[in-house]
RNA sequence: GGAGGGGUGGCAGAGCGGUCAAAUGCAACGGACUGUAAAUCCGUCGACUUUCGUCUACGAUGGUUCGAAUCCAUCCCCCUCCA
């Protein structure tokens, strides 16, 4: 199936990543020249530092950048570090509270570690590189960027951009430093472009209007064409964002999540998902994708984990893949206690419900309790009753007693 | 600047002097059933307390009242219309 002259925008349509594009054929021709002479194309994905790392939602371009370099072409991760001091207004019903400098900073960095668990950054031929569009702004004078940027757009075009035209029909307010944000985007672009020539820019289809903003600035003040290449949003069976575990989301960067809680997130997928996920979230083969995917009833199992750890070693490296893999399968499969559950140290006679809150698992002592009564806590492996259980030498093996809430969620107590 | 409307739990949205820790829906969580799946059914869903109960909470601060999410005052924020 090669229905475009290039490997990546193949491998794009067959892994499922492709959405739309500003020229098709255009972009396609781009990357086959590209291809065929050597030369890499340069392509850039823009994430503002609104959070300290980037979490599932964002594997997917993330992902696309990826492949672009393994097809030998140049990435190039854009931070925002002035666009996150104004704001996306794209899907948001408000505007963001500012940020104070030090989080910034805090958040660029946890945003580079974010990308380059998916990028090969160096300084040689197609290594990815990493660029902040304060380093332009900063010094951008106000007049100077009216005259020479604002000209470009018309206020009547602007409006009908979903992100403006969303806001207004809802009657939601939208400051005029939102309305700028398309502007600084389409900038950015096109910086990029003349500093390194960066002629494409790869996000989710949320972002086709900022990006669109930059294409046609592009072609109306510098008379080049970029291109825009979107994917589209990976929702769940339930038609909801992907991303979201126990409520809480799923992060790239280990300090905000264990790589066994990651792997357990891709573990626990949805029969209908696997397929979906073994083409976005991992580098396998696609005749092996086709092979998994297949798998029916209790089979499935073997492909999600497969998905589990193939996701986990690109996040999070194979060492760490292999220990969260083993802990599941010590965990689920054989009923004892892998080493990476999360742990807790507690005095030996510990009340079985400080236990459960000092573990995080429950937020308060209240909700033990209403968990002890629903049956829902144990501990090595026997449901508590009691709710004023208190620990003893005979509960611990080794220092360690094992205890879990629900079917999913263990931990180990290990004695002070 | 003028006139009107509004700010309630993670979200949406009732309540408009006591019976309100606050209806309902969604989300979330536990149990049953299963395959660490989906669907379904049952249950839970502010904190501390075994129960009684106590405390904190309906934008903020004061006030009226035996008693306020509900009334009054001031302030902050938002929306709509007019200038």
């Amino acid at each position: 199936m090669s229905e475009f002259k290039s490997e990546f925008l193949n491998i794009m349509l067959e892994r499922g990543f492709y959405n739309q594009c500003t020229n098709i054929e255009g972009f396609d021709n781009y990357l086959y020249e590209c291809e065929k002479s050597g030369r890499p194309a340069v392509g850039y994905l823009g994430s503002d530092p609104t959070g300290d790392s980037l979490h599932v939602g964002h594997i997917v371009p993330l992902m696309m950048l990826r492949w672009f370099q393994k097809c030998g072409h140049k990435p190039i991760a854009l931070v925002g570090g002035a666009t996150a001091r104004i704001g996306d207004p794209s899907g948001k019903d408000k505007l963001r509270p500012f940020l104070d400098e030090a989080t910034l900073a805090h958040n660029i960095e946890g945003l580079k570690k974010s990308f380059s668990k998916f990028l090969r950054f160096g300084d040689n031929g197609n290594d990815a590189l990493m660029v902040d569009n304060w380093d332009w702004f900063k010094n951008v004078n106000y007049l100077e960027f009216l005259r020479d940027i604002g000209t470009c757009y018309s206020v009547n075009r602007m409006l009908t951009m979903d992100s403006v035209k969303t806001r207004l029909e809802r009657e939601q307010p939208m400051s005029f430093l939102e309305f700028n944000y398309m502007l600084l985007q389409g900038y950015d672009f096109c910086v990029l472009m003349q500093k390194y020539g960066c002629r494409a820019q790869i996000a989710g289809s949320d972002q086709w209007g900022n990006i669109t903003s930059g294409t046609e600035l592009g072609r109306r003040k510098y008379d080049t064409e970029l291109f825009g290449f979107t994917s589209p949003i990976i929702t769940d069976a339930s038609g909801k964002k992907m991303g979201k575990s126990e409520g809480n989301a799923v992060w790239i960067n280990e300090e905000k999540l264990s790589s066994y809680n990651y792997y357990q997130y891709f573990r626990n997928i949805g029969d209908t998902e696997v397929g979906k996920c073994l083409r976005i979230y991992t580098d396998l083969p696609m005749n092996e994708v086709i092979r998994l995917e297949s798998l029916k009833d209790q089979e499935i199992n073997e492909a999600k984990k497969i998905l589990a750890f193939e996701a986990t070693k690109i996040c999070r490296g194979e060492t760490e893949a292999k220990a969260a893999q083993e802990t599941a399968i010590k965990t689920f499969e054989q009923g004892s206690a892998g080493g990476e559950l999360p742990s807790v140290v507690v005095a030996s006679d510990c009340g079985i419900l400080d236990a459960f809150v000092n573990i995080g698992f429950c937020a308060s002592k209240g909700e033990a309790r209403r968990l002890i009564k629903q049956g829902g806590l144990k501990l090595n492996d026997k449901t508590v009753s009691d709710e004023n259980y208190h620990l003893s030498a005979a509960d611990f093996t080794d220092g360690q007693a094992k205890i879990a809430l629900g079917k999913k969620k263990f931990g180990i107590i290990k004695v002070a």
